[in-house]
DNA sequence: CCGCAAATTCAAACTTTTTTGAAGTGATGT
DNA sequence: ACATCACTTCAAAAAAGTTTGAATTTGCGG
């Protein structure tokens, strides 16, 4: 009856294979403790969330290029002003581009986070 | 009159900085030539879209220490196992996973190219 | 065959993200 | 001062993604 209260962990049935190796790295408790902050996981599954939009994805190719105003991204991406601006937001919220307004214009370009996401975009391309 | 019909590309007032770079890259039609095919955009979309998810990340994370089968993951995340099930099936279709019934269980591995991700999540945890 | 345990499926409720069109801001040229 | 151009903001609607709990499937041991 003792051994029952309590269900440590090693109680749970398990393949062989995944329990011996759970053993190997101090069970449940062990492999938790391998994880990543949740404060980590909550940053790095924001920058996933701003890359996952294809259009997304096209502004950073197109900044890959050159710096650009709005006008111009809209023209390429033929799409609405508030659209882009929704999605140049997000962008921006996300650390990958910065905008300088110069007069009329606002001219954005990729920081130095977004040049290594848009390299990833368009290399990807190169296989 | 005649300059005013057709609107043609050159046409649009720009910042000089843009315009300039704008011309030797081919104008609007040479950027919009250099850009990824719309084909590999959704591609690359679809598996950040796969990553925007704290949950998921956490899921990686712990099938780069090893194989895992359903029932440990729960365990360590507490969630319910329709929840958990639902976020493996999106991991699955993005190819990052894969699982392979043994017996009464499922063991969940990473593929090829989930390796390569879970290292991108864990790594930055490095710096 | 029966019952149990592991895991998935399903549909409804809920949340978040995206789209849309209208209104707003601010610099520029007249 | 006024009109215009470039761009953003806002709020409502639409779409997509996530959560929940109940039902279902499948393999195993008695």
């Amino acid at each position: 009856m003792e051994e029952k209260r309590g269900r440590r962990e090693e109680t749970l049935p398990l393949p062989p294979e995944v329990e011996e190796a759970l053993c190997r790295c101090g069970g449940i408790a062990g492999l938790t403790g391998r994880l990543p902050e949740d404060e980590l996981l909550n940053r790095e599954s924001a920058l996933y969330r701003a890359l996952a939009d294809p259009l997304r994805l096209k502004i950073l190719a197109m900044l890959a290029v050159q710096p650009l105003c709005v006008c111009v991204i809209r023209e390429v991406l033929g799409i609405a002003d508030s659209k882009l601006s929704y999605h140049l937001g997000v962008l921006k919220k996300a650390g990958l581009i910065a905008g300088e307004a110069q007069g009329n214009w606002i001219i954005y370009r990729l920081t130095a986070g977004g040049v290594v996401w848009a390299r990833q975009v368009a290399g990807d391309a190169r296989d």
